[in-house]
Parts: structure tokens; C-alpha cells; sequence
DNA sequence: TTTGCAGGATTTGTCAGACAAGCTGACAAA
DNA sequence: TTTGTCAGCTTGTCTGACAAATCCTGCAAA
């Protein structure tokens, strides 16, 4: 008999069951397409097949495919010409940076060193930045954001919020927006890291007093115009919230 | 009398005529939804119109307007629930970073000079980690692509491509592949800047020689596992390559 | 043989309508 | 007040069609 489904059979569906647990089909459909462009499978210039035949090889609906292949467009992996195909672009996820971790978006202990030093690379340069630059807006800002962290601390409240504008003060002083943005950008995946700063075992153990105590340092090399001891105390400063981080990971595991 | 066109009247999609210059109707859509995010017209968290609503308002078929979201989303500026809506992120476009330039996507001079800091900052700290790192795979590659340079600079031929490997043998070094990653996609916006340094003209002024001269200091402090000098190296290469920029910038306009 | 062009086939872009899946809020029942 | 149900709404997917751009093939002309 002809199966009147509407729906696609659902053993050739299959096929995708496996691939990374986002929602909806065109966004394992995109997975596995920009998979197959990473692993060298369709290599940078050449076609993709066409919409029909991958409406065909993994059963769904060419909206579905369209929606997939947007995506990529979107990604930088791929590029469309009306009329002529899919083409794997010249040089494929580069068009935009992103910190992936693992399938599921966590970052694994090994990969978050790693953005540490990322961090800490662009935190230096942009202490470095912001000591030879700073003027006077600047110098209020940060000096708000610090007294404000400093009143966080003697009065045992909540100083992440604090805590975010400080850096962005640090940012902001640098002047340059691309340096700005990219470090907001990577202090996203560092959110944690500053609630933890802040929690109560943290100011029991006086991580949190350490932390003011490095903070204090960035701003008194940044008041003085000091380069060199600005980035020195940036160093300190990224590589203590490391060091606590692993404290506190450390401890959870113990406890759990 | 009713109308029978397929196509939605031209007076209301002339609203998306004055977007960004890329091709198709959804691209004109989602830059205008990204604007209107951008600039706080939908705000955090908050919903945004229904497909059917942004079908009527900007008369384009729910393909489009599905298309646009698609993009949106995987930028990092909506998130979309079945059955409740799409929501703008809670920190909209900050899902991945890239170098967007003005609406041609084309760096201004002073836009430019920011790259190049921020090239500098990753570039400077990468040599340092590299100086520090390198193993003897790590100091083979380095040489090989120094050598190779030399000997496009002696015979006059394309050292460009080499010039890339030397730079990627660095980041490799530095043992970091987040640092490694973002150097490279920094770096794709550079092609110009390396093409220059091996053309005819950078050869005569001597330009390509220079750049020659700081290759081999940073290959030097490298191996010496120098992390200072090499930092110091690093930022005097960068440095140059943009101040040779510049004179090939200003160059052009004479002869223009 | 080579070149140029016309026309058909192919492919992506857009439109339209329908059903499926999941969410929200209102309303009735306990 | 709390809980359960249900209708309506919204996104996700499917299907079929036409429009627009490109590619390819074959034929005619040079």
C-alpha cells in the first residue's frame, strides 16, 4: 500500500539520531554538514550537493535542508550562488571566532587552561593599553567599580556586578573597541569564575580578599601610568582567578 | 480588483531596499533584525514579533522570514522555542566574535590600526609562549619556513605563502589552540599586508629585506627560548608590517 | 576546427498552504 | 486556592509550485 505520511520513514531518519543534542532537524542536519566540511570531506571551494539530493540522502524536507545550509551561510562555512549550488567556502569557519568546548558546549578542564591563557594574553596587552592611555573618565570608572568591589567585600555582599564593570573600566581605558569587544567576548565564558569569587566559602578561605588585593594593584599601575607593572599585575591577577578556580573545583569534587 | 501577483506589492518590500548590499531578501531581513537588536529596539530577553506578524509587516513568505531567524540565531542574536517564540539573547551577538568593518565589510584606516594592535597584543604573547614552549618539531618548522623565506627573497620569487607557514609555526609553538585559532583568524585579515611585503615595489624600498630582519630576530629569541625578546621582536614585526602598510597606503594615493 | 549563441536543463530563491509539536493562558472543577 | 483540561497561538516540518540565475549541450556561422 502507499504509505500516506506525511512524514519522511523514520528508519532513513535515523541516520541523524546520533549527531550533537540541539533542537530540530536542520540543526543536526547543519552539524553533521559542517562536520563533514571540518573532517576535509568537502574540501574549501569545491560543490556541495545539491539541495535535492540531500533532501533525498537524509529524508527531510528541503525547507529543512535550506534551513541547514542558512546556517552554514551564517557560520562562514559555506557559500550559495543562485543558480549555481553550494560551495565550501575558501576558507571555512574562520569568517568569525567562536570557543566551542565540547559537544555539548561545556568547556573540559584542559580547553578552559588553555582560554585562561587566551585571557590572560589579551588582559596583559590590554592593562599595557589602558596604563599609557587612561585619562580622566577612565581613572573615575575604575576607581567607582574598585571602591565599589572594596564595599562589596567589607560588607559581605555581592560584588560580581562590580566585578564586570571593573575590567570593563580596564577595557574601556585601552581604547581600542576591537581589543573591548573581544575581551567581553571571552569574560562570557569567565561568569562563573567571578561568581565564585564572591560566594561565601571563597571569602572564608580570603580568596576574595586576594583577588581585591590583585585588583588593587592593577589600578595603582594603571593610575601611575605604569606599563610594565600594569601588565605584570594583569598576569597575576588572571593566572589568581585560575588558581582559585581550580581550588574550587578541587573542593566541589571532595564535597560531592 | 484583487490583485493575482504571487509576489508581495513592491511599495511595502521597498522598506528593506536601503539595507547592507548582500544578496537575497532574507539577508536584507536579518541585518535589519540585527540592527533593530543592536541599537535596542528589541531588547534582552524580550520577544520578538511572531513569523506571521514580520511575514505581514515586511511582506515576505514565512520562508524568508524563517530564514532570517535561522541566521539570527546561528549568530547568536535570538533563541527560538517551538511553540512560545523567538527571543532576543541575553547578551546578543557576543555568541561569537568577528571583525565586522563598515557595511561593505572593508577595515577603515582607523579601524585598521586597532586590528593591528590587537594583532600585536596575540601576536606579542604568542611569541612569548612559543620562546618558552617550542619543542624541536616546533623549532624544525620554524626554520624551515624562515629558510624558505630567505630564499624567495634572494631569488626574487612569491615568499607569501611562506610568510604564512612562518607565522603558523609560531602559533604552533605556543602550544595553545584557542590562541592558535584566533591568530589565524586574525590573521586572514592581514593577506593584503603579507601580499605587499613580497611585491615588486615593497623589494626596492627595501621593505621586504626589513621584514627579513625582524623574521630573524623572532626566530632567534625563539630558539634561544628568550620569552622576552621574542615578545619585544614580536611587537616590533607587527609594528613594521604596519607602518609598511601605511607607506604603501599613502604611496598608492600619490600615484591614484 | 573553432567560436558564438540559443535554448533547454539544472539549481537556488521565493511564495503559498497545510499539518505536527509544543507552549500559554483562561476557565472550570475539586 | 489549587489542579486539570482545553482552546488558541507559535514555531517546526512537509509539500508543491513558480521565478531567477547559472550551466551545459548542440547547432550554426566563421
Amino acid at each position: 500500500m502507499p504509505s500516506p505520511a506525511r512524514t519522511p520513514d523514520s528508519t532513513a531518519r535515523a541516520a541523524l539520531a546520533e549527531l550533537p543534542r540541539t533542537t530540530g532537524l536542520s540543526a543536526m542536519l547543519a552539524g553533521r554538514l559542517a562536520t563533514s566540511i571540518r573532517t576535509g570531506e568537502f574540501r574549501p571551494g569545491e560543490r556541495l550537493p545539491t539541495e535535492k539530493q540531500l533532501v533525498e540522502r537524509f529524508s527531510v524536507s528541503r525547507a529543512v535542508v535550506r534551513e541547514a545550509i542558512a546556517r552554514l551561510k551564517a557560520d562562514g562555512f559555506v557559500e550559495t550562488r543562485q543558480g549555481a549550488g553550494a560551495f565550501v567556502a575558501s576558507r571555512p569557519g574562520l569568517a568569525n571566532f567562536r570557543i566551542a568546548g565540547n559537544a555539548a558546549g561545556v568547556l573540559e578542564a584542559g580547553d578552559l587552561a588553555h582560554v585562561f591563557e587566551l585571557r590572560s594574553v589579551i588582559e596583559v596587552g590590554m592593562a599595557e593599553l589602558a596604563a599609557q592611555r587612561r585619562n580622566k573618565a577612565d581613572i573615575a570608572a575604575l576607581d567607582a567599580a574598585f571602591m565599589q568591589m572594596q564595599r562589596a567585600l567589607e560588607n559581605g555582599t555581592d560584588g560580581a556586578e562590580a566585578d564586570d564593570a571593573f575590567h570593563a573600566a580596564i577595557a574601556t581605558a585601552a581604547h581600542n573597541p576591537y581589543l573591548a569587544q573581544f575581551a567581553a567576548f571571552l569574560a562570557q565564558h569567565f561568569s562563573v569564575t567571578r561568581q565564585l569569587t564572591w560566594q561565601a566559602e571563597a571569602r572564608a578561605s580570603g580568596s576574595t580578599r586576594a583577588a581585591q588585593a590583585e585588583h588593587l594593584d592593577l589600578v595603582k599601575a594603571i593610575l601611575q601610568g605604569n606599563a610594565e607593572a600594569a601588565g605584570f599585575a594583569a598576569r597575576r591577577h588572571i593566572a589568581g582567578a585560575a588558581a582559585r578556580y581550580r581550588a574550587a573545583q578541587t573542593t566541589d569534587r571532595k564535597k560531592g
